[in-house]
DNA sequence: GAATTTGGTTCCATTATTTGAAACTTAGTT
DNA sequence: AACTAAGTTTCAAATAATGGAACCAAATTC
């Protein structure tokens, strides 16, 4: 399902190799490589020399497969210190985590998708498919619903149709309707739930984190299992996760209009 | 600084810009760039459109500024799901981290340098500077000593020249026969000490994981504080860490290879 | 053990893309 | 109004990417 529509030249070609490679999951051949390709084997060939020299790739001549380089774990590593909120909130997250004994995510949406930035686990760890890094669906999500409740209008009809709402579970809203009349009481609460709408027996209460002046910066979420909880016990948390949503929105804005570059860097070792 | 001379055509050139992005640490406007870049305004002005259409960048309108994109972060994610080793140790990464109280750190040798791939906090969090995706010198943390005490003696020597031996605190190793006299302890204790000699009053005890073959595929570690605990007390739980490295070994073994072809620590330059 | 297939790497003339000086456009100052 | 700094666009020349085909090496088949 991946249709080549990158566009930008040479350097956008090289990265739809490089998500080629990614969606493999697992070290992949040169020649599974080329079968996927819309490229001929001599170009194929060059763009994985050069990402690999680059060390975006890294080739493992022992099986002669090719896997996602270290480079990108460190960019990606960069990209997190360098964001507004993912190191703003991280005090918040760990006091939130501690306190509760329950998971705690922090997201941020990237598109019609979250994109989680970071986690805590459970005192007691859930299993779950989570992670920092994740992507995952909006409309079925706590944090995703408590974004888009407080999109832009404007907005938020362009990312509906980008959604599938497929059914993950019996309780998943799979229409835009059903998902339209949830975000309007998102809206009016101030907090999203997740019913069992991802995973079966998954549950979580998430509250949007907004500038002052409204715009979705990201969103907060705890998270448990009707194992061991219930949405009603959960509700009774709304409050505190509001609450830290709204002292990390504090925090960002108060950092957001540094005079000079804000130093960080304290252990630094810069190659 | 970064004088850098790249190489690899234009998808090499565009790379470095992402780089360029990166070193600064916080979203960075145009004519920052430009500065410090070697490319002229309108080369480099491509390069950023490119990138920023591509998701490698992200560009703020309201502060004019680049930072790094989400698309590194899904990427990042991918290339953790695809390594041999960190999802497999996930679980054991969590139980260590459950038993003990205290914080875990998964790590692998990138050069000179750990990268660590994975982490767990404490159960009462300490504050310090590592996090999952970040990178440290090898020669002044407790899974970077761990590594180098295992690896074949002439890939050693080839790292030792890239080693800064900077003194981070009292406690650093800073010359290469200090750090080839722990080596040897470590090499026939199979365990190694942080005697804060990375960050003042953080102390680790760490064990290499390694194959059935004793190469290196990465180390373990249980870290703490002297606030909290003492280095005789982490002693005392080095079995327990190195039996965790070995159930992770062995996994990792049963897992990637059925069959056959030795795992490489993937350091792919050369094809 | 010769012949063929498979998987990977290199060549090189053609072609398309990148390059970057300079011109241009804002927005901000004097 | 004149000037300046920061960012954006243009376009001919320079350069790098392209990909068909040849090549090599290791398996596999005959």
């Amino acid at each position: 399902m991946t249709a080549e529509q990158s566009g930008d030249g040479t350097v956008g070609k090289a990265l739809d190799v490089l998500d080629q490679v990614a969606s493999f999951g697992r070290p992949v051949r040169f020649s599974e490589l080329l079968a996927a390709s819309p490229y001929p084997k001599a170009t194929l060939f060059r763009f994985l020399q050069t990402l690999t020299s680059q060390g975006m790739l890294s080739f493992d001549a022992a099986t002669g497969t090719y896997a996602l380089g270290v480079r990108l774990v460190r960019l990606a590593h960069a990209a997190w210190k360098q964001s507004s909120l993912a190191p703003i909130a991280r005090p918040f997250l760990d006091e939130l985590s501690t306190e509760m004994g329950e998971t705690v995510h922090l997201a941020q949406l990237d598109g019609a998708h979250v994109l989680y930035v970071d986690k805590r686990n459970a005192r007691v760890p859930i299993e779950m498919f989570s992670q920092a890094g994740k992507v995952g669906p909006a409309y079925c999500t706590g944090v995703g619903k408590a974004m888009l409740a407080f999109l832009p209008a404007a907005q938020l009809a362009r990312l509906i149709p980008q959604m599938a709402f497929h059914r993950y579970t019996p309780g998943t809203l799979t229409t835009p309707e059903a998902l339209a009349a949830d975000l309007a009481a998102i809206h009016s609460a101030g907090h999203a739930f997740d019913r069992e709408e991802h995973e079966p027996g998954i549950i979580c209460v998430a509250a949007p984190i907004l500038s002052s002046r409204g715009r979705v910066l990201g969103a907060l979420s705890l998270t448990s299992s009707t194992s061991r909880t219930s949405l009603g016990a959960l509700e009774a948390c709304a409050d505190k996760v509001k609450a830290t949503a709204t002292r990390i929105a504090d925090e960002v804005e108060h950092w957001q209009f540094p005079e000079e570059a804000p130093q960080a860097n304290r252990t630094g070792t810069e190659p």
